[in-house]
Formats: structure tokens, sequence, C-alpha cells
DNA sequence: CGCGACGTTGACCTACCTCAATTGGCGTGG
DNA sequence: CCACGCCAATTGAGGTAGGTCAACGTCGCG
């Protein structure tokens, strides 16, 4: 279930032109590695991805670099970066990638125009957030195994839809090195745990693509469990996401302080 | 810089009191450990932070454990159940600890009435988001002097506010298994850590209190930036989010396709 | 006074890291 | 079409940060 059939969904086809219009204002191509935001700077665009992987990162200042997300065609990068004055992360491509810059001026009018988009884009962004939440447990508490098979799990997943058949393919954008990067492990021990994948349920990795000839048998030994991608909810989510922003002068409940009323705050909290 | 200051700081008077209001409809004490959502289930209400800490947490079938988040008074620990169905995470007190419960209808007329204090939200929603990236990093790149260290410089900071006079202190509440369920460690490594930052930089931690003599030398072990916190942006921050909450209709951008066109989509995305 | 929750210590172990060299595939230029 | 060079994957040997297990100390509380 590909994200950008989700965004097919959601949209009406009205929405859906208005979009693609503002994704061809202005595509950019990146080559394998190439930042597209840098930490510290000031985010002057948001970035879709149009064609290839997208990684969000981190690095200390001694160099050690974790990658924090993977976005995949159709996904909005950064809406974070909307709201902040110096962006706490970067971006870069995966591999050569082409990515929609969307200006700020460009955003706001679309975002305004289309409530339903920013609903949508608002509802991936807690996705998001609950992916994120997963790469914490697979670095605070998996094995390496489990790392690395549950990271492979989620990356099928995202392509190909929850209940799959057994044996089936996806693309694979990552190096090694970069597995190494996103689970907190190093390339070389990577590299035996790919193997150890391979002699355990078949697993194929190599030339861009993922196989996966026992789906089960990975998942058993990721201990994965794909709820957290929310899949099969996004109309929904999306529904629920509308409340935020409607506006009306309601009583909010009986009993309820008016306006009028100036009275000191409760000093509830401690 | 307190949470609960920054809110005092940006809500009006008038929004405070109605704030405040709702949360003592509902107050609700819990004890240490006790659980106040849990994944999988339905998530009713709303919870805020009124006395002591909350943690955010997940963990595997077989009991490993990882703390996702802490959240401090003032703080809203799950606008993300908000939007849906089934939780995927759970939430306990720290120790005990006082949460008020705000029901989904209260919330939403709330949320309408005052678009501003959506947008508090939306924003600091925003930080927490940060925050999760940077116990990433910790997780997966840095060493246990720096992940325990990084944790008391957070902790530390997110109570005094960021450019502070060497030796202070503050509130404490976790426990030593607590951080190490939060950092990934074992209670054990943990405790040796902590007994290295006593020795390196005079840390003194028990009693419910965290006590820092030198921050300098303790946020260069963790090679602390604070900057992921947003402190100081919070107004800006807040404002610019409200681009997303308005609506108008009008013209996105000179030659922009009209909602008359039903042109198909271009396809861009592959 | 006694119990339970936390913190502390020691001995031993292993999952993963480091360093370093080698192999294989692939795109490019001759 | 081949040769070169680059990048990614692989292999090996040896080291260490942090885990495991188990016992003991200490503090606060009822």
């Amino acid at each position: 279930m590909p994200f950008r059939e989700i965004l097919n969904r959601l949209m009406t086809p009205g929405e859906r032109v208005l979009w693609e219009a503002c994704l061809a204002r202005n595509a950019c191509d990146y080559r394998k590695g190439e930042d597209m935001v840098r930490e510290g700077e000031h985010p002057r665009v948001l970035h879709v991805v149009l064609s290839g992987w997208v990684q969000k990162y981190k690095e200390l200042p001694d160099g050690r670099r974790q990658i924090l997300a993977i976005y995949m065609p159709g996904q909005l990068c950064d809406l974070d970066l909307f709201t902040v004055a110096r962006s706490d992360h970067s971006l870069a491509a995966v591999r050569a990638a082409s990515v929609a810059e969307i200006s700020r001026p460009d955003a706001c009018a679309l975002l305004r125009r289309c409530p339903n988009i920013t609903q949508i884009f608002c509802w991936s962004e807690l996705v998001a957030a609950a992916v994120q939440r997963e790469w914490m447990i697979s670095l605070g508490q998996r094995h390496a195994l489990e790392r690395v098979a549950h990271l492979l799990c989620e990356i099928y997943v995202r392509q190909r839809g929850a209940p799959n058949p057994d044996d089936g393919e996806c693309d694979f954008f990552l190096t090694q090195w970069q597995i190494a990067e996103a689970t907190g492990l190093t390339q070389v021990h990577v590299n035996r745990t790919v193997q150890e994948l391979r002699r355990r349920c078949g697993v194929e990795l190599g030339r861009l693509r993922l196989r996966v000839p026992d789906f089960a048998g990975l998942s058993t030994i990721a201990a994965f469990n794909p709820n957290y991608l929310h899949f099969g909810e996004a109309g929904a989510g999306v529904d629920r996401v509308a409340p935020l922003f409607e506006t009306a002068d309601v009583p909010v409940f009986a009993g309820f302080p008016t306006d009028g009323d100036r009275a000191a705050p409760l000093g509830l909290l401690s």
C-alpha cells in the first residue's frame, strides 16, 4: 500500500490536480547522499518525494550519524520545518532521487485552499511519529537480527501493503552502510546479520531489490506488528483530524466560564 | 523554562480560564507505574499532566520495555490518540501523578472555540517529535555515559530553562531502572554510569532531586545542544502553525488550475 | 521493627565493534 | 569490447562496552 495510493484515495480529483500542479512547479534532482536541508539552516521550502527515497538524519559533532526516517514517493518530508526557525535535522537523498520543492507561500496558499490536503498531511505526520516510536524500540531494545528484520518488514509492507502473500519483492534503495546508520549497528555487523537472515528465511537483498520468500518467517524473527503503520485507517484518521480545524463560537460545556469571565487562572498545575 | 510557563505566556487570560476549567472537570490520581492508556486500547480521553511525570512507553511481547517520552506538568500527552482507532503505545505514571482527563467532546468543543489553544498544542507536538528524534540519536549512536548525561541535561533544561547558572537543582522522578528503560541500557550499567558522572562532574541524583554543580561539564560530556527543544521560539512557532488553520478560497498561484479543471492527474509520482 | 523498593557491587560473559584486507559488480572511458 | 576504478559487500581476527546473574546494602514507610 504505497503512500501515493493512499493519497489518491483520500484526495478528490480536483485536489489531486491542484496538488500535482504544485509539485510540478519546481522539481529537483539529487544525487546519492546529497543534502536537501542541513541541520541549523533556515528552512525555505517543503520537500515532497517524487521518485527514489529520502532520509532524515542527524549527526553528532564527531560524525556519528543516525538515520531517523525514510520517506518514499508521495510523502511530505518536513511539514515540521514549516513552524521552526532553524531545522534540527538534515534531509538527504538515499540515492538518486527526484524531489518537488514547494515554496512557503505556495504551500500556504494551497493548504488554505484545500483544508482536506492539510488534514491528510497532518494525519500522515502522526503516522510518521508512530513509525519513529517503533524505530526507538528497535534502537533501544531489539537485537541486531530483530532490528534488521524489522526494518525489512517495515519497508516491505510500506510498499506492498499489509497482509501479503508469501514471496514477493519490492524496491530497496539502502546500502548496508545506510542500514547500519538506521539501525545503530555497524556496517560489518549488518552484513553478518543480513547473511543470517538469508540463511534463516531466504531473504534476498541486492541490486536495489528486496525479495522476501517467507514473510511470515521474517516477521516472526522481527516480532513485527504492522499496527503502528495504521493502514486501513487512513480515511477515518483524516476525518478525526478534522475537529482540529473547525472553528466555532460554541459553548464548551454546561457551566463553562464565558469569555467575559476574567477570573484568575486556577493554578491547577503544580 | 517549565512547560506550564510557556503555556501561560502563549494563552490569553481568557483562554487560560477556559483551559483550566477544562482540566478541573476530571482529574485522576495514578500510582507509580499505573497505566493510563494501554497499547491496543481505543483511546477515549486526552491526558494532561497536572503534577508528577508521565511516561509514554511500548513493550515487546517478551516484556522488554522502551520508554519513549517523558511528560511534565502542563503537557498534553496524547494529541495523536485523537486521530487513531487504537493506541500504538501505552501511557503510565512515572511515580504518583495527577492527570486531567479530557473527554473527546470536551476537547473538540474547546479546541473549536479556541483555535489558539489548538495551535499551541500542535506546536508542542512538533517539539515533542524533535525530542523523540534526539532520543533516537542517543539510542542509536551515543555511548552509555553520553546517553545518561544527555538525558539529565534535557530534564534539567526542560525544568530550569536554557542558559543556566552553574549549580542548580530540579525535580527528578525516574528510578535508575526507568533511566535504563529510557536509554536502552541495563539498570546495573546505569548505576555504574551515574557513579561515573558523579565522579566526573559532581552530579547528584537521589531523593527525587537532580543536582548539577557543573552544567557546562555535564553538557560537554553529553555534547548537549539544546536547540532541539526550540525554546524561545514558542510564540513564533505557534504563529507559524497558523497557516495550517486558515481557510480561504484564494487563487493559489498564477496559472494555477481551477477547481473546474478536471484534467487527469499528471502522474508525477513514480 | 520489618518490609519493600532502590541502589550498589562483583564476577563473568557475549553481542557487537574495530581495523584491515579482499572480493565482486557495474559504469565509464578508451 | 575490454580495462580500469569505484562502490558495495564480504571475511577474519581480536577487543570492549555493556549485559547477566546474584548477592548485599540502605533508605523510607507503615
